[in-house]
DNA sequence: GTCGTTGCAAAGCGTTTGCAGCCTA
DNA sequence: TAGGCTGCAAACGCTTTGCAACGAC
């Protein structure tokens, strides 16, 4: 049975809290303020449980570590600055996928990153 | 300078004949045929440079090591089989993505991902 | 002969796991 | 008090790097 401690609470705050997807470091430095002792691999392992209870999501980005963030958001896409690295949320997803797909394929879910600049860097 | 050796065209000649994606120790297993002595570091050295030099385009997939094609191929996208884990190529792209853009914001590229069950498997 | 390239082994990085002690229920 | 949870350190898988030998030009 699933327990409550203050490490879970923690890491689970950090990931609601930052509004943005997350890395691993991330999430230990700000659940420390929490709980000082924390270490990596409890925020590993609990990420890895919340991910299974689809809790939480985890985001991939080409040649970087994987972020995280809360689930439960509407489906939506992110945009990566190429300048300072920073990964925004876009609202909705205008894709129209399914003429896409060959005969026979059935499709589950996508995935879609775009990359570019953003407001603040494209001046 | 850049050299011709055999290492190198061995490793050229896998992604070429693929026809599609092949993960870093793929690339090495078929570059071996031609090369048996090959080592894993100049695989990496390889691609990396290929890379850099636009003649082979890196492909993500959530979760696993990436992979890597020859580029030059006309802009598609990809379909992930949950099932047998194998990735389809897709042509074409049917996405209209400036509307998702917020204000000021700069698009470069972009790329889709999407993952169901392909035609072998959805039986 | 120069110097880019190679194979090997060691190091690096992010992530996972084994284990003994801890603490929630 | 049982057994899930934790911190630590060691192990892991993939990738990169240091180095001395090699070989293309």
């Amino acid at each position: 049975m699933q327990r409550d401690t203050a490490q879970r609470r923690a890491i689970r705050r950090a990931l609601d809290e930052a509004g943005r997807p997350l890395g691993a470091l991330e999430v230990l430095e700000r659940a420390q303020r929490d709980v000082p002792g924390l270490g990596l691999a409890t925020v590993y392992r609990n990420i890895k449980a919340l991910v299974a209870d689809k809790a939480v999501t985890p985001v991939e980005l080409p040649g970087q570590p994987p972020r995280f963030e809360s689930a439960g958001k509407d489906h939506h896409h992110h945009f990566l600055c190429a300048a300072c690295g920073k990964l925004y949320e876009l609202d909705g997803c205008l894709v129209e996928l399914k003429p896409l797909l060959p005969r026979g394929f059935q499709l589950r879910a996508h995935e879609l990153l775009l990359h570019g600049l953003c407001a603040a860097c494209s001046k």
